[in-house]
RNA sequence: GAGCCGCUAGCUCAGCUGGCAGAGCACCGGCCUUUUAAGCCGAGGGUCCUGGGUUCGACUCCCAGGCGGCUCACCA
């Protein structure tokens, strides 16, 4: 890792005359560095060596000496701690040099002093450029303004990676949102609060499996690639694909549920998977085409046990991966304690449309009796009038209903669940006793949008098979996104799937929740975009 | 898919009513051994998203297209 530097005390002559020309297209910039790598060759130093030694990180050695003041440093022999990081500033005075340097933990300042270096491996720091990865292997110290540092020792300063692109600004950072979604390497290295909501996304997948598996569910993964029959369990369009060698066609699953309820009918009575989704919609704030959900599915349980274990569940969550139990979002503080506010659908239809009566029953009947015209009274909002317009069933004209004009009331400073779905909007949901026009079912808001669905599930074979076939009727109506009748996952019910609940979560919705983050791109990595045009 | 907005140096952005393309940072040369958005002196760098049109003259006005953002639609 040191070579190469006692071989040869004075410096290499430079190897060629300074370029003709002072320049800086990015060509031009390329062009530089790569004759700066050539440069280091020329010393026998490799622009890109490996087995680089490094025995700590910026965090470490930040929190070790976290209270030692400059003279307590002086006094100790403190390390010599070895990092290595990205060159995110270089300061020179001179014959000395500060450097930033940025790893997995953070940045730590670097204090490359010609004498204490020496002479080669200071000459090798004038080949050093923003955005290349350097090495530093010295002591700890604090500098007259109380920073801390590590002072490279003899010998104690390496390149290890050559950058042949700069590094956007230090001040704005990256801020173009699209270089910033299709570069994200480059927002990652320049954008410290990226590296964070990265970080609580992995925080929060962890303490949801630990949550669950603490309750003895076990994660399972199940097929991606689906038969035009499996291919349902929500409602949305898909992705199709091929299989060359069984000559099939296939579609990309919406949805893992139709597959998880299949192990439990097995016996696995609790369980999940954390796992991509594919549906073939538009792409906005809160929807992309691939995004990660979890679903899991408890035998002998409700969707009242269900609701309970979501607010235990989220707002453990979020205490674990922001530190409080309330989270601001987009500039409203959600308090995630539990109970969350529970909002019936039907109730708040029955009171928007006038309808006081006791029972459900007696809201359903009412409404009932209300023309599509009584129902589109409330607005005239021509899109609203639209989608209102569409509903084919009452339960639809309810579930439009609720959604016009109902969700954007919906409490901004708390999550809150749903619950009293109208049936036709919940082909795999049980029916509700006493009231089978509403099914046990719940949806949890938070910050505007949904976040969770949940119900009992429907066990009863000869029901779901008449669920499947008024899905293949809505199909044949033209609704693309009504699920296919799938026969293996009815056989499965009639082998018997004990009473359950499932719940389907979406995680990137949660990691917006808990990183403000204000769209759905912002919590992926690499989020789909048309592709980019030639030249870049 | 529709409406609105944006696209100028590597990055962040100015550029007026049409008249030679600008700044800061970065880069290049020089100075500097405790700086931290280091500083000082000097230099260079442009397919103004693309293609048409109007005009003596277009970054600027008009038309078409591309990519992105927001809102809506679609979407649980």
């Amino acid at each position: 890792m040191t070579r190469a530097r006692t071989g040869d005390r004075k410096p290499a002559p430079m190897s060629e005359e300074k370029p003709a020309q002072a320049t800086s297209s990015i060509e031009d910039q390329i062009r530089l560095r790569e004759g700066k790598a050539a440069q280091l060759r020329e010393r026998s130093l490799d622009p890109y060596p490996a087995g680089v030694h490094v025995t700590t990180t910026t965090g470490h050695v930040r929190e070790v000496h976290a209270s030692d003041d400059a003279k307590a440093l002086e006094a100790e022999a403190t390390g010599p701690y070895a990092i290595a990081g990205r060159v995110m500033a270089i300061r020179t005075m001179g014959k000395a040099t500060f450097l930033s340097l940025r790893d997995r933990d953070g940045d730590l300042q670097a204090f490359v002093k010609k004498d204490k270096v020496g002479e080669p491996a200071y000459e090798t720091l004038k080949l050093l450029d923003l955005g290349d990865i350097a090495w530093v292997k010295g002591r700890a110290m604090r500098t007259r303004t109380g920073e801390l540092s590590i002072e490279a020792g003899e010998g104690g300063f390496q390149l290890v990676t050559k950058a042949l692109r700069p590094l956007p600004e230090k001040w704005h950072g990256l801020s173009d949102v699209e270089t910033r979604y299709r570069q994200r390497y480059v927002d990652l290295a320049a954008n410290p609060e990226v590296r964070e909501t990265f970080r609580r996304r992995t925080k929060l997948i962890t303490g949801m499996r630990r949550f669950l598996d603490e309750r003895e569910f076990i994660e399972v993964e199940t097929p991606i690639l689906h038969t035009p029959e499996q291919a349902g369990g929500a409602a949305a369009r898909t992705f199709q694909t091929h299989h060359n060698a069984l000559d099939i066609s296939l579609k990309l699953r919406i949805a893992t549920e139709l597959h998880l309820k299949r192990l439990v009918v097995g016996g696995l009575d609790r369980v999940y998977e954390i796992g991509r989704i594919f549906r073939n919609e538009g792409i906005d704030r809160t929807h992309c085409p691939e995004f990660t959900s979890i679903e899991f599915y408890q035998a002998y349980a409700t969707y009242q046990d269900l609701m309970k274990l979501t607010e235990e569940m989220i707002s453990r969550l979020c205490l674990e991966v922001t530190g409080s139990s309330e989270a601001p979002y987009q500039g409203t503080v959600i308090d995630y304690r539990a109970p969350w506010p529970r909002i019936s659908m039907l109730g708040e239809v029955a009171r928007l449309y006038g309808i006081e009566g006791s029972s459900d029953k007696e809201k359903l009947d009412q409404l009932g009796k209300l023309t599509r015209n009584d129902f589109g009274a409330r607005t005239s909002d021509k899109e609203a009038l639209f989608k209102l317009g569409k509903a084919e069933s009452l339960g639809e004209q309810i579930a439009w209903a609720f959604e016009t004009f109902s969700e954007p009331m919906l409490p901004r400073d708390r999550p809150s669940f749903v619950v009293d779905f109208p049936i036709e909007i919940s082909p795999l949901a049980r029916k509700r006793d006493g009231e089978p026009r509403l099914v046990d079912r719940f949806e949890a808001f938070a910050g505007g949008f949904e976040i969770a669905n949940a119900f009992t599930e429907l066990n009863d074979p000869r029901d779901q098979e008449a669920r499947f076939r008024a899905q293949v009727e809505a199909a044949k109506r033209g609704n693309e996104e009504a699920m296919p009748y799938d026969r293996d996952f009815v056989r499965a019910l009639e082998h018997g799937m004990p009473p359950t609940a499932g719940e389907g979560i979406g995680i990137d919705r949660l990691v917006m929740l808990f990183t403000d983050s204000p769209g759905i791109r912002d919590v992926v990595l690499f989020p789909l975009l048309r592709p980019e045009a030639e030249g870049t």
